[in-house]
DNA sequence: CTCATCTTTTGATCTATGTCAAAAGATCCC
DNA sequence: GGGATCTTTTGACATAGATCAAAAGATGAG
């Protein structure tokens, strides 16, 4: 039993039907280190889930680089600004190691919701869990310290200073590496 | 043709049915100001509707209030942690100004998208739609200096500093109040 | 293995914003 | 309508974290 049926069969019934439809319409894709998914500026008409590897996303921001999240395997995605409002991608999605990802085209998604009323609910309780945890994360953030925002990420990731390069890290917290490093010679 | 509907009509079809459902199941009132909604602490079993007023969301830290959001007229909100994951809240929500607004509580709530498959799609798209705007408001925050986040605010707000003190307007931008003072002297 | 490149660390300043204290201004209630 | 209370502004000083520069360490291709 994959992830990516487990985690629907975790959110509504898994039929035959329902099985048989996600087979049918999840494409499974193995991609390379550093492959680009959804690019900025582009219309994203797909939604992933990550079965196996780690993916970010990131938007340039004066020639740099801004990590926005890191995504761990189990975990639905997209660029719900471009998704939704069918507008241009304001982040790039990268993979950061090779990585075993599903995805639906906008268009299917969109049938299979109109058809079966499960999928419909499947695809409220996506979104729903994904503000559920906005809210937790968000909660008090601009009032911590650099280091009280490291916790918490490291909170979620135990291991993320083993896979991630300490500069992307810096600039999902919003901090120069520099700091970021100090923060981790004082631990 | 009041706002709620308006707003339910721009994401699904107002058919006779779903509209007879909305106006029996959910509850107008009208609060004063100040009215607490949701409390830091209860399990939050509604989903609301902003037809007329104000609101804002809030949570103690260290004795001090950080506003989390303001919610003009025309919007959908609840505490989506606890709404979803069926936790106590982490926020308190209370009127800012007299205010008209519209409730359904979870139970109904439920059992209105399991029987009508366009309340499924309508929870969906409430849902997403707080995700598409979260995507594009928080864009770069962390590297935003007090006075961008100010001007960020303010271009959603125009007439913010019209109806919020300062002070919590401060709170939410994450900035010391004599802070957004001088911010806005140098205006 | 080794040179080139990428990543992290360290040191020396600089700056935006915080904190504390107090004055000035606005609002409310008896 | 005037004192009490709440809100905003101003000043003086403190500090977390930025920036710039350079050394040290790690990684990877040939």
């Amino acid at each position: 039993m994959n992830t990516l049926k487990e985690n629907i069969g975790s959110k509504i019934s898994l039929t035959p039907k329902i099985h048989a439809v996600i087979e049918e319409h999840f494409i499974e894709e193995e991609f390379p280190k550093n492959h680009i998914l959804i690019k900025e500026g582009q219309y994203v008409q797909k939604l992933f889930f990550l079965e196996e590897g780690m993916v970010r996303s990131f938007h340039y921001a004066e020639d740099k680089e801004v990590n926005s999240w890191f995504y761990t395997p189990n975990q639905f995605f997209t660029s719900w600004y471009s998704f939704h409002e069918k507008n241009a991608s304001l982040e790039t999605m990268e993979t950061l190691e090779p990585s075993l990802i599903y995805s639906i085209d906008y268009t299917s998604y969109q049938t299979l919701m109109d058809t079966y009323p499960e999928f419909q609910k499947l695809g409220r309780l996506i979104a729903e869990e994904q503000l559920a945890f906005v809210d937790y994360y968000s909660r008090g953030y601009m009032f911590m310290s650099a280091k009280e925002r490291y916790d918490l990420l490291l909170s979620f990731f135990p291991d993320i200073e083993l896979k991630i390069k300490l500069g992307h890290i810096a600039s999902f917290l919003g901090v120069s590496q520099e700091t970021l490093s100090r923060i981790r010679r004082n631990k």
